[in-house]
DNA sequence: ATATAGTGAACGATCGTTCGTTCAAGAGGC
DNA sequence: GCCTCTTGAACGAACGATCGTTCACTATAT
């Protein structure tokens, strides 16, 4: 950050290359074992380097699952932009819904979060950047459900920000219930769909 | 449970008082610093019990979070049982969603639940224990529901059960956020409660 | 005397991390 | 062009700690 941005060398880039094998490896193992039950050999060698130099690259096990956790982060930026899109409120919401149900029902991204919101809870760098991560979804549905609110097709008698959080944690509660019960998300949609639009007041 | 029941003598009483003390242990470990995190030993002196002795009462580690799981079963039965009364269907279901918000609102029932639920994703017997726990809430509330739909006072566009999970599913959603937003439960449940009310299409 | 609750040392494995070393690639003087 | 010199990525052995579990043994109650 104090150099000015050198344009970045042939080096640079293998090095960054280098940096996100090794953070892809750690995903796979974390998602296979857990992150308490992968040893930092085992993301060592998934990732084809050696134990010593992964710690060039970062500082330590719980590093890792930190840079992890803000590269989750990138993934959520289309649902926020899709929210954030003009048009009718009802079609963005329910563009959404399905979106984000059908993202958390691949069993990679919600074992994946909540591996790193189990670790949140007592970790607070995690915690915080887990909850940060969280934070700027809300806001991006608290937006569009005060516009519907606004334009009188959601009548909420509790506040945009409170339905919104609910809103997300129904979602995330349906993921993670067809990955432990085994059910496939596409079933749940509709009637998560149908919970909701009744929840908010949707004018059908 | 080969043999007939026997009275308990002095002694096993005693046995079972161990048992239990350990798996107090266990659960204060666990809370304190996660399943993994925790060694046999931590709970072995914790309980104030040498490391041979707890394998003469349980069979691994594995082993004590299992009875811990049957443990936590048991204390959903009074919500069950409150759910089956004969009563208003909505003054009943209020009573339920604020009994059991409450109850997952202390910090030591949501976190342990979170670790046996995070354990669960791959551990298969205890994946069963834990589906089997929440399947008997689900059933008893869905009995309740379609009393409700029944009688009129709830308004449902899909199946009971479907929307049981998922009422119980958003009451545990808010608990995990007051955990580690650190937001207090008594301030959410207000808004819970409408939210619900208004999905569940609840005449008020 | 028999059975078993209770003990803690010991086991082999694995943990996260550190260490000294090697070596290929750029920098700068010639 | 060539030749040092410096840098730091890459490596894997080694460290001390801790892991879950076993086992030979003692103490005690029946």
């Amino acid at each position: 950050m104090t150099t000015p941005d050198s344009p970045p060398s042939k080096r640079d880039k293998e090095l960054a290359a280098r940096r996100y094998k090794i953070l892809e490896a750690a995903v796979m193992c974390f998602l296979e074992n857990g992150f308490h039950q992968t040893g930092v050999r085992d993301i060592a060698s998934k990732a084809g380097v050696s134990l010593g130099n992964l710690y060039n690259h970062f500082s330590s096990k719980h590093d890792v699952l930190i840079e992890i956790a803000r590269l989750e982060r990138a993934e959520l930026d289309p649902f926020i932009r899709q929210l954030e899109k003009p048009g009718p409120v009802l079609k963005i919401f329910d563009r959404f819904v399905s979106g984000y149900a059908k993202y958390l029902s691949a069993p990679e991204n919600i074992i994946l979060s909540i591996e790193i919101s189990s670790e949140a809870i007592r970790k607070e760098d995690l915690g915080s950047l887990f909850s940060e991560n969280r934070q700027a979804l809300v806001e991006a549905l608290q937006r569009l459900a005060q516009r519907g609110v606004d334009e009188g097709v959601f009548h909420l008698k509790i506040e945009p920000e409170e339905a919104s959080q609910m809103v997300l944690e129904l979602i995330e509660g349906r993921a993670y219930h067809s990955v432990l019960m085994g059910a496939t998300m596409r079933r749940l949609i509709p009637g998560l769909k149908n919970f909701l639009c009744s929840a908010l007041g949707a004018s059908t």
